[in-house]
DNA sequence: CCGACAACCTGTGAGC
DNA sequence: TGCTCACAGGTTGTCG
């Protein structure tokens, strides 16, 4: 479920929730996640008192102060994650993980049933930690336009698609959003990085921008309830224009979207809309 | 530095 | 109904 615009959605809808509310520990069911939960969070957390909510990439940012210290939780959905704020009497279900304790008697409860996802404490403001010091730029920053996309796409001849999917060059743009971007722009998701011209540089960082921003402004249509049931946000309701839909025809041209594999996803596009 | 590939896991739907 | 297979929204680590 989480790609950018999710984790984002996420952020906005727990920011109003969680912003000045002091945890009371850990509850961890099952620490075998990407990397293993630290076996202290519990310990770790009690009487931290979260300061705020931030976003890199995909990883949901907690910035939490105890006494004098700073620190920061990270929290990556991976493939199949999702985070419910539910009270903490709550039953769990099969893929429950874990529950951030809050003082207040409610709980932060991760479900990840392909423990893709991660955990993670950082001292600080988190930047040196090693899964965010290498980070590539947020694709929503004025940072990334037309003249980084050509810089970082010079004599490289991966095809265009895994540079957008490349966390260390742009960060959190997932298959679903590089397939819809790529067709926004009209570009081949299969053309070597390095051909992509100035202009078509620009035009596929406003494309992803555009695409993002969208799916962001969808999923906040949904953000009223989105405590309950799954949470799953809007944007999820949203038409893809080419993803999902090999076989169907393009929007635009009427011709047949191909699916093809790239590195072993899926890449989904019009063969006539994109060159 | 670059790019290809395996790896980590479970669930679901299609086809037989 | 039950089996097997392909595929799924992500990222790191390793190797050539």
């Amino acid at each position: 479920m989480p790609e950018l615009p999710e984790v984002e959605t996420l952020r906005r809808g727990l920011l109003p929730r969680l912003t000045g509310e002091v945890l009371a520990g850990a509850r961890v069911r099952d620490g075998r996640l990407r990397w293993p939960v630290p076996a202290d969070l519990d310990r770790a957390l009690a009487g931290a008192r979260i300061e705020g909510l931030a976003r890199r990439g995909k990883y949901l940012l907690l910035h939490l102060t105890r006494a004098d210290s700073k620190r920061v939780l990270i929290v990556h959905l991976g493939m199949s994650g999702s985070l419910l704020l539910v009270d903490a009497a709550t039953m769990p279900t099969a893929h429950d993980h874990l529950d951030l304790l809050l003082a207040d008697g409610r709980a932060l409860r991760l479900r990840d049933p392909r423990r893709f996802g991660c955990v993670c404490l950082a001292d600080g403001d988190g930047r040196a930690h090693p899964l965010l010091a290498r980070l590539g730029i947020e694709p929503l920053s004025p940072a990334f336009d037309g003249a980084y996309l050509h810089r970082v796409s010079r004599r490289r001849l991966r095809p265009i698609k895994l540079l957008l999917m490349d966390g260390h060059v742009v960060a959190g743009i997932g298959n679903i959003y590089a397939c819809e971007a790529l067709f926004a722009a009209g570009i081949d998701p299969r053309l070597p990085a390095e051909r992509l011209s100035r202009r078509r540089c620009e035009r596929l960082a406003e494309a992803v921008k555009t695409t993002l921003a969208r799916a962001i402004d969808a999923g906040g249509s949904s953000l009223r309830d989105f405590v309950a049931a799954d949470g799953r946000p809007g944007y999820f309701q949203m038409e893809h224009a080419v993803y999902g839909r090999a076989g169907e025809a393009c929007r635009r041209c009427g011709r047949r979207l191909l699916r093809i594999a790239q590195q072993g996803r899926g890449t989904f596009f019009c063969p006539g809309c994109q060159r």
